[in-house]
DNA sequence: GACGGCCATATTGTCGACAATCTTGCTTGA
DNA sequence: TCAAGCAAGATTGTCGACAATATGGCCGTC
């Protein structure tokens, strides 16, 4: 299981509002509480074990990482995302893994670089067409993703696309597992990126990773345009 | 006085907690509280006339933006931002400000482009290089990336520049008024961004952008040479 | 029958007190 | 004299209770 949190988030933090943030980010992204999900301080608090002022630390922190929607005096719920919103997304993540993936040929360590192969070559290895791996792959694009990012060694970069970004893309592709991917080009596409970071061509690595988001983005527009209200909890405000 | 804060924050908000996330927000970014700066939750407490339960919450608010440095069981401090942290930051605003100013060439109504005129226009009448307009200038030319950045209508573009970035720059350049601008150049090449948005060149825009941005931080990189331990707060752990 | 205002209820917002943890200065021993 | 351990103090973390606000159903009126 890829390890995507955030440092100060893992599960045994020091104090309870960190591991009720924690666990709170997990279950929204797992899909354990799906978007729209009205959630009840003193419902939440019981499920967690632990009192109502931890909890709202983490409300508020999960707040400001838009995976929860909160209205004063109303109450919270998880976020929801409309395709045009992931869309939008897309759009910047164009931009921000393109930089990223420049940063990441010019600084990867040898031995990272090594690593994102042995990744792409295990990937490789899986029989990736069934429907079941879809999700596998899926989240190993992801993890290919994560490590690259990660390579740029841009502390500002990485906070803003894992910190982010990533959550509400990771919360949205576990909610709809139907739209399907497109695990046999992602991957190639993801081996041309891996030799142009070996090959140290910054310039070659962004534009390959541009390519990759904007063609991911365009088959996600495309599905949208076939089925716009696709995903039950789209945007719409009942 | 330019409004620079996001719509919840207004200080007349619905709760105390966004009431004290807003002011405490705007003693650090204006320096009341510089960098450093240890916060005792009671002494806050005190000072904003609440409780620590909002208090708490509010720091949690301004600790996922990078303002406040919190260790459980320890403490709260102001963020401190070195140069190289700033120059990392710079390096991020070319790619999101440069796409920032293609959309804005884009999709900017007549009237945004109109207003950004006037502004400008403004900013080239005043006397721009005696020793105390700099910070008006100042907070002039983050007025005027603040309106194309807004001028992309991509609402995840200006969540991330406006919500995670920008915040902490001000702070940064209030902290170090004597940092020299160099305003008429940064002017000119404003009125060529400018030109190219009303032409509805994004590329231009685009490369004019980048081009800005990144000059500053040349600017910044060559400063920091001259005097690498100019900011007496810069990052070194003590 | 539909619309608007009112009240009971449930939920959120806030507070003050208690418990747990870290810091710091002192003591004690080598 | 210096270092390690300890204890007192201060600060942060957590909790349960109280107050304020919105929701939703009820009643009355048009």
């Amino acid at each position: 299981m890829s390890e995507f949190d955030t440092p100060e988030a893992s599960t045994d933090a020091r104090t309870l509002a960190d591991r009720v943030f924690a666990r709170l980010q997990d279950d929204i992204v797992r899909g354990v509480l799906p978007p729209g999900t009205k959630l009840g301080e003193t419902e939440l608090a019981a499920r967690y074990g632990v009192s109502r002022g931890p909890l709202r630390e983490a409300i508020r922190r999960l707040e400001s990482r838009r995976l929860l929607e909160r209205v004063p005096h109303v109450g919270t719920r998880v976020a929801m995302l409309s395709i045009p919103e992931l869309v939008e997304i897309y759009r910047v993540r164009e931009a921000l893994e393109g930089m990223a993936a420049r940063l990441a040929a010019e600084n990867m360590t040898a031995a990272e670089i090594a690593g994102l192969g042995e990744l792409l070559a295990q990937h490789e290895r899986q029989p990736g067409v069934q429907a079941d791996t879809a999700y596998i792959q899926s989240e190993g694009d992801l993890d290919f993703h994560y490590r690259i990012i990660h390579g740029s060694h841009n502390a500002t970069l990485i906070d803003l696309l894992i910190g982010e970004m990533y959550h509400r893309v990771r919360m949205y592709r576990l909610q709809l597992a139907t739209l399907a991917n497109r695990p046999q080009k992602a991957l190639s596409e993801h081996r041309r990126i891996l030799e142009a970071i070996e090959a140290r061509d910054g310039e070659m690595a962004e534009l390959l990773m541009r390519r990759h988001i904007s063609r991911a983005r365009e088959h996600l527009e495309a599905q949208h345009a076939a089925s716009p209200d696709e995903p039950s909890w789209t945007n719409g405000k009942p």
